[in-house]
DNA sequence: GTCCAGGTTA
DNA sequence: TAACCTGGAC
């Protein structure tokens, strides 16, 4: 028995005696695989369970999904980040028409499908032969077959695939494919981790060539990952702009960062809409995102001379307590957390009395973000950056000048 | 606090 | 090759 059977018949095994039982896994239709593979993509598995759940009561076949609004698929998602693959499944459901390409060359060419999710379905829902590579089996490749090129380059790719290709190829006839890709990603998920492998129970440690060169600690061979000091500063101002237990919202254009969200007027659009601005911040929160680090300022505003701007696809009003049934980003979440908290319109607004400090209740700590920063400063972060614990314990404090 | 993971698209 | 988001790990 050659040694990529071996590693195959393995892997298949181990997997059968620890897989889980999620809901996707209870099912063939590949429609809820292909949900379900793209939510996971960016998402652990447990925050995964209930979105899937919701979407697919929501949209529970790609017809559903394809008739829906891009606003209502959006909601759905809100919260899982990376929307452009929400707006990818929804043009993808588009395409489809009534059933999904039977083949993993064929689900290439739907948008939002690429190589990894064409052989998840392919090899969960059809049982074809497809390998598919993702961060968790480029680790354990990298690590079994001592790969030393960089896993991201175009070469160490190329590799990659070619090894997983190839197990998929030496696997037993009588053998599930959709169990060997899971059993790769399963063993990466939960053995073959990132730091720490825990070889001593690994059912490749006989086979693994990192193991035997004493190399496990060095592989996968990453490339190198920007401070997130060095990304380039984003600052924006958002405009809260109430009327009795409403806000106002508007849709961002369809692509780019935080496509098709909904998200308080930025500053230049809000006094294009006649907004009369106020001179004081009532809150700071900042973000790290792949690129870019996020600052956002929130001031009121008063007044709404027009209900359109260029800026937004559409303007609307909407009660405070509903802004989350729409599609908003984390950030935009944590400022209605803060409101919640301690809403700044109940602030004696135009007096200069006294200065009140807030204080910010426990349960900000269940929306915790530890990607994120807030200031207490009502200056620019510049001035004085302090960084709080999470995106939802934004203090703010009216300045008594 | 900081770092890190993670597929597809243009 | 760069853009794209969030939250869990350390």
């Amino acid at each position: 028995m050659d040694r990529s059977r071996e590693i195959a018949d393995a892997i298949v095994t181990h997997y059968q005696s620890v897989k889980r039982d999620l809901p996707w896994r209870r099912t063939r239709d590949p429609y809820a695989i292909w949900v379900s593979e793209i939510m996971l993509q960016q998402t652990r598995v447990a925050t995964v369970i209930p979105y899937w759940e919701r979407w697919m009561a929501k949209f529970p076949t790609v017809a559903t999904l394809a008739a829906a609004p891009l606003d209502d698929v959006l909601a759905v998602w809100a919260g899982l980040g990376y929307y452009s693959r929400a707006r990818n499944l929804h043009a993808g459901a588009k395409v489809v028409g009534d059933a999904l390409p039977r083949t993993a060359s064929e689900l290439r060419g739907v948008p939002g499908i690429g190589p990894y999710t064409a052989g998840a379905i392919a090899s969960i829902a059809y049982g074809e032969r497809a390998p598919l590579v993702d961060g968790n089996v480029s680790r354990v490749l990298a690590r079994v077959f001592a790969i030393e090129d960089d896993v991201k380059s175009t070469k160490g790719t190329k590799a990659l695939w070619i090894r997983a290709g190839a197990l998929m190829t030496a696997l037993a006839p009588a053998a599930e494919p959709g169990e060997l890709n899971q059993g790769l990603m399963e063993l990466g998920a939960t053995i073959c981790t990132p730091t720490s492998p825990r070889c001593l129970v690994c059912p490749l440690a006989a086979l693994c060539a990192a193991k035997r060169l004493g190399r496990q600690d060095e592989l996968p061979v990453m490339p190198a990952r920007k401070k997130q000091e060095d990304l380039p500063l984003l600052a924006r101002t958002h405009v809260w702009i109430q009327f009795d237990d409403e806000i106002v919202v508007g849709r961002r254009p369809a692509e780019g960062l935080f496509g098709g969200l909904w998200e308080l007027p930025d500053l230049d659009a809000a006094k294009r809409l006649g907004v009369t601005i106020d001179r004081e911040p009532v809150a700071f929160l900042s973000q790290i995102l792949t690129h870019r680090r996020l600052d956002v300022t929130v001031v009121r505003g008063r007044g709404l001379a027009r209900d359109a701007d260029p800026g937004y696809e559409a303007i609307r009003r909407i009660r405070i307590a509903d802004v989350e049934t729409l599609g908003v980003a984390a950030v935009t979440v944590a400022i209605l957390r803060k409101y919640q908290d301690s809403p700044w319109t109940s602030i004696p607004r135009p007096s200069l009395s006294s200065p009140r400090a807030t204080r910010r209740s426990s349960k900000a700590s269940a929306f915790s973000a530890s990607t994120s920063k807030t200031t207490t400063s009502p200056t620019r972060p510049r001035a004085r950056r302090k960084a709080s614990t999470s995106l939802s314990t934004i203090k703010h404090r009216p300045r008594p000048r």
